[in-house]
DNA sequence: GTCAACGCCGTGTCCTGGACAAAATGCGAG
DNA sequence: CTCGCATTTTGTCCAGGACACGGCGTTGAC
C-alpha cells in the first residue's frame, strides 16, 4: 500500500491553490526561486504536492499575514516556523476578570459545545446589554478565537461555527435595538472592501452604532469602491464606514480609502475601523480613523456636535 | 477626455477573471482559439479589456451555465446572445399571484425603499409562516434579483442590501423556529465550498430544514473540504449538505463532492443542492441531489423512513 | 432494430521560462 | 531623527506548447 499512501497525500496544484490561497503562478515562482515547495510529478509531468509541504505553505501564508516576507522564512524548518508563530506581539495586558469569561467560552468552542456556547452568550447579552456584550465579551473573544486558530489550537470549522453563532446573536439583537431606540442621524453606511471577509467586526460596529441611536445601513461584505460611492449617494448617508481586517493588503486599503474620499462629497464623512487601519502609517487626508470599537460612541458624539447638525430631528 | 474615457473602461485580466469567473488561462486560450475576446494592450504589453467585451464575456459565462458551449456562441453578436439569454428554459410557469408580489418587492429594491421592503417581507413571514415565505417569496425573489442584476437593471449595492435584509429576517426566524419546534434527527451540517459566496441559498435551506424539525448546524460559507470532513465527524452529524450556486465551476463541484463522499463514512449522507447541481450531468456515486428547495422536506422525510432510524428519539 | 463500444473533437488546465511593475527595505543626506 | 532615493524582493503577466477529460456521433455486434 506504499503507492496508495503516496497517492493519498499527493495534492494537485489547483487544490494547493485553494487550500493555501497562493496562486499557481506564485507556487511555481517560489519553486523556481527558492527551491520550495519541491513537489513530485505525476506520470504526465503535473506537480503533486506532498501533504507536509502544503502544511508548511499554509503556515508561511499565515506568517505573511503577520508581516513576514516569504524570502526570509521559506528556508526555515517547519518547527522553526511554528515557534515563530508562537511569539505574540504581547501588546495588551487584558484584565483578569473578563479574561476568565473569555477563556471559559473559548473552551466551549474547542469542545464543540455549540448549544451551551449559544446559551452562555445569549445570557450575557441579556444581563449586560448589547453594548457591554460587544465591547467586553464578543470582541475579545473574537480575538482570542483568531489567535487560537492561528496557533493551531482551533480547527477552521470551529472558527466558522463560532462566527456563525455570534453572527446570529448580533443580527437578532441589532434588530431589537433598532426597533427599540428612535433612529436619528447620522445615517451610516457600513461595508468592507472586496476580498475582505471578516464579518464579525462589521456586525460589532453596527451593533454599537445602533445602540447609539444612529441609523445603520449595512451592505454586508465585499462591496467594490465604485458601488460604495453609488450607494452612499443613492441612500443619502452622512457617514461611510469601512471595516478593515489586519490581513487586508495595505496598499489596497490606502487606495480604496483615497478613492472613496476623493469621489464622495465633503459633506459625507469616511470612517475606517478595524485592525487593518492600525497598521497604516498614514491614512488618506480627510479619513477618520476609529481605531477601536470603544471609540465608536465618541465618533458619533463628535459628529453630532459639529455645528449645523440637528442631533435629534430628521434631516 | 477621450484618453481618460478609454482608461476608465480598460480592465486588466485579473479584474476580468474576478468579474466573469473565467480563469486567466481560459481567457488567453479563447483569444488564441476563437479570436475573442480581443483586448487592447497597455504600454507594457498587458491585456486591457474594453468594458463591452467584458459584458459579453459575462453573458457567455451565463449562457454556458445554461448548457451552451463556448465555441458555438462566442462568435455571435452581443444582441443575439441577449436574445438567447432571454429565452428561458420555460420549465416553470410561475403563478400570476405570487409573481405579482415578487414584482412589487423587486420594485422596492430598485427604489431603495429599504424600510418598506423589510416591513413587507416581515409581514409576509408572519402571515404565511417561514416555510411558505421561503418557497413562494424569498426564493423566487432572490432569483428575480439575480436576473435583474444580470440584465443591468440593478446595481451591485442594491443586490447587496437586499441580501442583507433577507439574511437578517431569515436568521431571526430560523432562531424562532429552532426554539419552537422540538429538534430531532437528522442532524444536518450545512456549508458551501470555498469561493462560493451565495449566502441566501444556504440560509433558505437551513430555514426549511429547521421547519421540518431537523437539527441544523450551519458553518456559514466557504468551508474547505478537509474541514467539512473534520466537522462532520466531530459533531457526529447524520447529513452533510453543500449548497452550490450555478456560477460555481463544474469541475470543482465534482471534485469536492467526490472527495467528501469518499472520506466520510457511509452512514453519513451527502446532500448537494442549489442551482449548481442541476447543471451537472452526473454527480458522484452516493451523493443525494436535492434539486430544488421544495424537495428538502421530502428528502428529510425519506431519511427518517429509512430502517433503523428512530424518527423521534435521540441517537 | 437496439444497444454498447469506440474514437474524434472541443475544451480547459497545466507546463516552461522569460520579463517587468510595484512594493518593501535599507541606505545616506539633511 | 526623518525624509527621499536606490536596490532588492516579490508577484503577476506573457507566449506557445501539450495533453487529459468529457460529450457526441458513428460504427459494429448481437
Amino acid at each position: 500500500m506504499r503507492a496508495s499512501d503516496e497517492a493519498d497525500t499527493a495534492i494537485p496544484i489547483s487544490a494547493v491553490e485553494r487550500e493555501t490561497g497562493l496562486s499557481k503562478d506564485t507556487l511555481r515562482m517560489w519553486e523556481r526561486r527558492y527551491g520550495f515547495p519541491a513537489p513530485g510529478r505525476d506520470p504526465f509531468g503535473d506537480r503533486l504536492y506532498p501533504r507536509p509541504q502544503v502544511d508548511k505553505l499554509r503556515l508561511i501564508r499565515r506568517l505573511m499575514d503577520q508581516g513576514f516576507r516569504p524570502g526570509r522564512i521559506i528556508g526555515e524548518s517547519y518547527q522553526t516556523l511554528v515557534a515563530l508563530a508562537g511569539t505574540r506581539p504581547a501588546q495588551q495586558a487584558p484584565e483578569a476578570q473578563e479574561q476568565d469569561a473569555v477563556r471559559e467560552l473559548l473552551a466551549l468552542v474547542k469542545a464543540h459545545r455549540v448549544a451551551e456556547l449559544q446559551a452562555a452568550l445569549q445570557q450575557c447579552i441579556q444581563d449586560q446589554g448589547l453594548r457591554r456584550f460587544v465591547l467586553d465579551l464578543a470582541s475579545p473573544l473574537a480575538h482570542a478565537v483568531g489567535e487560537a486558530w492561528f496557533h493551531g489550537e482551533l480547527a477552521v470549522f470551529e472558527e466558522h461555527l463560532f462566527t456563525e453563532v455570534v453572527q446570529n446573536l448580533l443580527r437578532k439583537w441589532i434588530g431589537e435595538a433598532r426597533n427599540a431606540s428612535g433612529q436619528r442621524p447620522p445615517r451610516i453606511l457600513l461595508t468592507t472592501f472586496p476580498n475582505e471577509l471578516h464579518a464579525l467586526g462589521l456586525l460589532m460596529a453596527e451593533a454599537l452604532m445602533t445602540m447609539d441611536g444612529a441609523e445603520c445601513l449595512s451592505f454586508g461584505l465585499q462591496l467594490p469602491v465604485a458601488d460604495i460611492i453609488q450607494a452612499a449617494l443613492a441612500h443619502r448617508v452622512d457617514v461611510v464606514t469601512v471595516a478593515l481586517s489586519p490581513a487586508y493588503p495595505r496598499t489596497a486599503t490606502n487606495e480604496g480609502l483615497s478613492e472613496l474620499r476623493g469621489a464622495l462629497p465633503a459633506a459625507i464623512e469616511v470612517w475606517a475601523g478595524g485592525g487593518g487601519v492600525m497598521r497604516l502609517k498614514r491614512v488618506p487626508e480627510g479619513v477618520v480613523v476609529v481605531s477601536a470599537l470603544a471609540d465608536v460612541s465618541a465618533a458619533i458624539r463628535h459628529w453630532r456636535q459639529q455645528p449645523g447638525r440637528a442631533g435629534a430631528g430628521p434631516a
